[in-house]
DNA sequence: AGGATGACATTAC
DNA sequence: GGTAATGCCATCC
């Protein structure tokens, strides 16, 4: 190809990685910030709160919480709001991780995968 | 270069 | 059941 062009263009930021696949959650359902991390074999937990952080508006941000189930005292207020409305399992201010956390099907995890290959 | 900073995670008490 | 200490990864002084 072209001695000098770099043939690796990145189509997708690591951030616009993040909100694609968070836009991916069905209602009810949560990813932790390291399930994403390591969905997209890239980064960390911290970068994935770092890309929540400037999501945007069509982005579900209250589906992205800490793996122990809480979300940052800031958000909880709003996040409930949308979790009692989806229904996702939770008790006080805890999503059940064992029941909420998202299992993408292997159609759906093929996606993920394509994501995850634009950013290496 | 070196240290502080985070929408975090894990382990140990 | 908690909280606290460490580790972690990238970014920004």
């Amino acid at each position: 190809m072209h001695p000098l062009a770099l043939p690796d263009e990145h189509p997708l930021d690591f951030t616009d990685a993040v909100h694609q696949l968070a836009k991916m959650i069905p209602a009810g359902h949560v990813l932790s910030y390291g399930d994403i991390a390591e969905l997209l074999e890239s980064g960390g937990a911290r970068q994935v709160g770092k890309a929540m952080q400037v999501s945007a508006d069509e982005v579900p941000w209250w589906r992205v919480i800490r793996n122990d189930g809480l979300i940052t005292e800031t958000l909880y207020p709003s996040a409930q709001a949308h979790w009692l409305s989806e229904k996702t399992p939770c008790r006080g201010r805890k999503v059940n991780m064992a029941q909420a956390r998202w299992k993408p099907n292997p159609l759906q995890y093929a996606e993920i995968q394509k994501l995850a290959d634009s950013l290496s």
